[in-house]
DNA sequence: TCTCCGATTCACT
DNA sequence: GTGAATCGGAGAA
């Protein structure tokens, strides 16, 4: 069953755990199909959100938080990774989450190079994209939650935010 | 323009 | 455990 536009329209925090489980399906250029299990995500929540990068406010680069639920939110990181996101929530609120891992792969920047994630999927659906799409196969996840990484500079409040989604049953 | 630094990873010590 | 690689966004000037 493909994930619908409704099923991004939500609070990222219900959305985040709900993807963990859901099946990433890729038709890479040369035609070739592959599938991910979501095994790993983050969530992003708006301009209070000071791990957020929407927090500095609507900027050319956090234009894309805002646009409508299920866009892809695609960054360069460290000048080498590309990070994959998806935009939750309604138009005008700045919410995403990050898949920070797949079955198989551990790291946002592992997981978009077997992707080949880059630039050219910013800004673009993912509920109605021709190269990625997502799945549910009505797997059932054991979730536990822990702390988001690599966002010690937020500050205590949101560093301590346990908006971490993991499925356990996986390794 | 110029400077600072990050939602990371990997090779070394 | 430490640090380099590497570049575009954001803010200051």
């Amino acid at each position: 069953m493909l994930l619908d536009q409704k099923f991004f329209d939500r609070d990222v925090l219900k959305v985040a755990p709900d993807l963990i489980g859901k099946i990433i399906v890729r038709e890479f250029d040369d035609g070739s199909i592959k599938r991910f299990r979501i095994t790993q995500t983050e969530a992003y929540r708006g301009e209070k959100d000071k791990a957020c990068h929407a927090s500095k406010g609507r900027t050319p680069r956090t234009e894309i938080m805002y646009h409508k639920p299920g866009t892809i939110y695609v960054y360069l990181i460290y000048g080498m990774y590309w990070m994959l996101n998806f935009v939750t929530a309604k138009s005008e609120i700045p919410q995403a989450v990050l898949i920070r891992a797949i079955e198989g792969y551990n790291g946002p920047g592992k997981l978009s190079k077997i992707l080949k994630i880059d630039k050219t999927f910013n800004d673009q659906s993912i509920v109605d994209n021709q190269r990625i799409k997502l799945f549910d196969d009505l797997y059932k996840p054991q979730i536990t939650t822990d702390l988001r990484i690599g966002v010690d500079y937020a500050g205590e409040i949101w560093a301590q935010k346990p908006w971490r989604f993991i499925d356990n049953s996986l390794t």
